[in-house]
DNA sequence: CGCACCTGTAATATTCTGCTGACAGGTGCA
DNA sequence: TGCACCTGTCAGCAGAATATTACAGGTGCG
């Protein structure tokens, strides 16, 4: 990940830029926890938290996997990937100026 | 700056996380410009622009100042302000802890 | 069987952003 | 006086993001 597109970083910082999902992040550091779990900690709903989950998953700052409990229930559990975002004025001129070469068709 | 509250991380992100706005900091990157100038250079309407300038002023990331032209046209300036904006999962769990911190009355 | 858990999604309301057009005001110059 | 610049703000609208409710499905246990 030398270079990141316009596009891609604009998607990392709008995923990681709401306070409900860094609260997921924060949560879910140090800790793995599965959806309905995770969904009463953040006292919202679970279908609300699956947007969130999403967002942060397509971003790439969290991964779900299935798993099977000890009595045979299905659940979702996700954790964190680490992650080191860094933004400058140079990071972002680098970006506009990848995002504006991959236009030229 | 050593720890933010989780609002005020959440606002610059935001800020510096839309597309229009990092190509703002681009243009204005080694180069300070006035409002009209750069709304000519980003092809938008002034008014929109000044939404976008209003929220990187208030995100710390760029600064304006008026400026008397030669011929006496009153000119606003802007320019970038030195920034670096990093983010892990430990900095979103100092971030939210410092907010939940201060919501204690 | 009924109850308590779990996953997953569709339809819907609500609130926030981005954006346009229009306005009011100022200066210099022909 | 009229034109070409400039700053600054407000009303309004369309679309995106956020959030709720409601549904359909599955498993184990008493």
């Amino acid at each position: 990940m030398v270079n990141m597109d316009a596009s891609e970083l604009s998607g990392k910082l709008a995923a990681i830029a709401s306070p409900q999902r860094m609260r997921i992040i924060a949560l879910l550091t140090g800790e793995t926890l599965h959806v309905s779990e995770l969904a009463r900690r953040m006292e919202m709903s679970r279908a609300l938290l699956y947007m969130h989950l999403t967002k942060l998953e397509e971003a790439g700052f969290v991964a779900g996997h299935l798993e099977l409990s000890d009595d045979g229930k299905a659940m979702k559990f996700f954790e964190v990937l680490p992650f080191t975002l860094t933004v400058t004025a140079k990071t972002l001129v680098g970006a506009v100026a990848a995002h504006t070469e991959s236009e030229k068709v």
